[in-house]
DNA sequence: ATGCCGACAGGATGTCGA
């Protein structure tokens, strides 16, 4: 089963890029972040042409996650549990039945958390905490389960071209690494480098600044795997051919082929 | 030090992203 995490920028503005990169990579499940929609304008007749079941979390122009997937979606849970006053909608998780059995999968968009002297910080690291929760949750079910998406983290300074950039940036605050380490830790294993342990491999290149011209690029779109979705990775590769495509996502997608 | 680019809502330009 081949799995995907991609933040959009926009499912609206990126309709023909999305479905044009389904049609090419033909993914089974694929998690949006990003979507900037509310349910109802979320063009899932689109994606149904497809052959796609799609759930979906919107919001009005900020955030929105949303599952395709080729197979049946079921057990959907939106929203990030912990946060009942919590307005922003990103996260939504489900179960998909695969050849070989289940594996839960979520989409995960984490805040920013910019700037880091504003509330905005505090916010990233108490919604990271939820995160954390709810993985350490799902770890207890003892079955494949993929945390994907935007965590909004750079892990190290060989996620990023120039540390000396991001020095004060939320994404790459001590904080922020701890939070996204502290998940890890329960037994989650990033699919990408647990593939691939080259330095300078991005899913992030800004608009500005000739970024993806030069490569100035960071790396924080991850799968996240449970040690029973682990034991069955094949290959976990970044489709970094996307960000030249026309009218590109800031981000690309990241896919992990799964034995399921 | 800040903007660079792009999307959104709204109908100009400010907010947000990373």
């Amino acid at each position: 089963m081949k799995i995907a995490t991609w933040n959009v920028n926009s499912v609206k503005a990126r309709l023909e890029t999305v479905t044009a990169w389904l049609k090419d990579a033909a993914p089974d499940v694929v998690c949006l972040q990003e979507i900037k929609t509310v349910d109802d304008g979320f063009p899932r007749g689109a994606f149904e042409d497809l052959g796609y079941n799609v759930e979906v979390h919107g919001q009005k122009t900020y955030n929105g996650v949303a599952i395709l997937s080729k197979r049946p979606l079921e057990d959907v849970t939106r929203g990030l549990p912990g946060g009942e006053t919590d307005e922003q909608a990103r996260y939504i998780e489900a179960v998909v039945t695969g050849d070989k059995g289940v594996i839960r999968v979520a989409s995960i968009y984490a805040p920013n958390g910019n700037p880091v002297a504003s509330e905005k910080f505090p916010y990233k690291l108490a919604w990271m905490e939820r995160l954390r929760a709810r993985a350490a949750e799902i770890l207890s079910y003892e079955e494949p389960a993929a945390l994907m998406g935007d965590y909004n983290v750079i892990p190290t300074d060989e996620d990023c071209f120039d540390p000396a950039v991001w020095a004060g940036d939320a994404l790459f605050q001590p904080q922020s690494q701890a939070a996204l380490r502290t998940i890890e830790n329960l037994g989650y294993q990033d699919a990408f480098r647990a593939c691939d342990a080259k330095p300078g491999a991005y899913t992030f290149w800004d608009y500005q600044a000739g970024a993806w011209q030069k490569n100035h690029g960071i790396r924080i779109d991850f799968v996240l795997l449970s040690p029973q979705a682990l034991d069955r990775l094949k290959t976990c590769t970044i489709d970094k051919r996307v960000r030249g495509w026309d009218k590109p996502s800031d981000h690309v997608p990241v896919v992990a082929e799964i034995d399921i």
